[in-house]
DNA sequence: CACGCTACACATACGCCGTAAGTCCGTCAA
DNA sequence: TTGACGGACTTACGGCGTATGTGTAGCGTG
């Protein structure tokens, strides 16, 4: 008996929702949000989709459960001596966990729920704001004004690629449209891709652009 | 041969790409973004989901032409002595217009293109900065640091009516839990539930909000 | 007038999706 | 030994985006 249970624990280790959260966390890393099905989360498990039901409510919660664990890997340790650098060191930490899960910006934009890793996590920067004298208002609008930087969101920029695909004569022209249609962006283009000479179109959105932005606002 | 043309004109006005995205819309404004489908859409209009490729590329395509569509909407006429005040009446207009259309602002998160409309309108914002004198490279930051906020999006926040749903102990209860766990959170939600006697939850993200954000940025 | 061309709506079909409902079996308590 | 039960499996439904093929009404040209 002993054996024989042994064997099959062995052969197949039990679901739990701990598993199965990972599993779609480890999918949508290596192949994006959009391939973070049931059936496909239930594969990797080598498990039938409806299996993964018993461990999680439907697909919303599987989301939910998600960025659960991706927020659970910010550091939360105090580092700083200022109210400023330790809120910096934090979001810069969760940008650094972003970076790593790409797909979780947009689906934590998405949650209508708030969920404890997230909410300990915004507890901690409303206590940072009143271990440092803030009033209840201003902690408050505080905040808010943080929004969404406080996951460290970067608005990656868009995508000309296509533009580059066509032959050089297409992009060239749709280059003089666009100066004539749009000449104040044109001229801000233009000067990004004349002074980095890396390969890719609008190379902006580096960290630079992100700090500047939360410096401001600090 | 004339009339028989007119009568069928009557009958079903054909067709357009225009007519499409305004049915996608209206459809979304009605429903929300989860009832846009191609078969809902074409139902809208009378007409077979297939059709709709003769005036639309695929889904993405859609989306795109309905974001445009809402972008479009923003006045983009220049009111205010000062760049500030300019910057935020057009700010203010685009919030107007998100506000008609809530699930906008989700869709144009989620845009890879740039389109025209939405250019034209960034176009703006980086001619604003620079008949004001403002380097290229402040402009280039000042309009990252803005970020969303030129779009005038509102993070809405959570929702816990679900506490409330159930039995007043139940949710006593977890008011207790939240209280603990995260203590420097609930002082604020105490405050701002206290502040303001309106029935549901969280009141916060007035407009109030948003402005505070926006001006400490600007 | 006739003829083919084109534009565009329609029909069918495929492979995905989330998930409701029911079945089956191994484990463990009594 | 048996009975209940948890959890994985099976089947099935309706909806999705869209590839592919068909029918037809309107037009310009001979």
């Amino acid at each position: 008996m002993a054996t024989q249970t042994e064997r099959t624990i062995e052969q197949r280790e039990p679901l739990s929702r701990e598993r199965v959260l990972r599993a779609a966390v480890d999918l949508a890393d290596r192949h994006g949000i959009d391939a973070v099905s049931m059936r496909k989360v239930g594969q990797e498990l080598g498990v039938e989709a409806m299996s993964l039901y018993n461990h999680v409510d439907n697909k919303e919660d599987l989301l939910d459960g998600m960025t659960e664990i991706v927020v659970g890997e910010i550091d939360l340790e105090l580092r700083g001596d200022t109210w400023k650098t330790q809120m910096r060191n934090r979001i810069l930490d969760a940008r650094e966990v972003m970076k790593r899960h790409p797909w979780a910006s947009g689906v934590i934009e998405s949650r209508r729920r708030m969920m404890p890793n997230m909410m300990r996590y915004m507890d901690g920067f409303a206590g940072i704001f009143f271990d440092n004298g803030f009033s209840m208002a201003l902690a408050h609008h505080g905040l808010h004004a943080l929004g969404s930087r406080m996951l460290g969101f970067s608005q990656e920029l868009y995508d000309d690629s296509d533009a580059m695909a066509e032959s050089p004569e297409v992009a060239a022209v749709m280059m003089q449209q666009m100066i004539e249609r749009y000449p104040n962006i044109s001229r801000i283009v233009a000067e990004i891709t004349h002074d980095d000479d890396s390969v890719v179109g609008t190379g902006c959105d580096d960290d630079f652009e992100f700090f500047f932005a939360l410096d401001l606002l600090l």
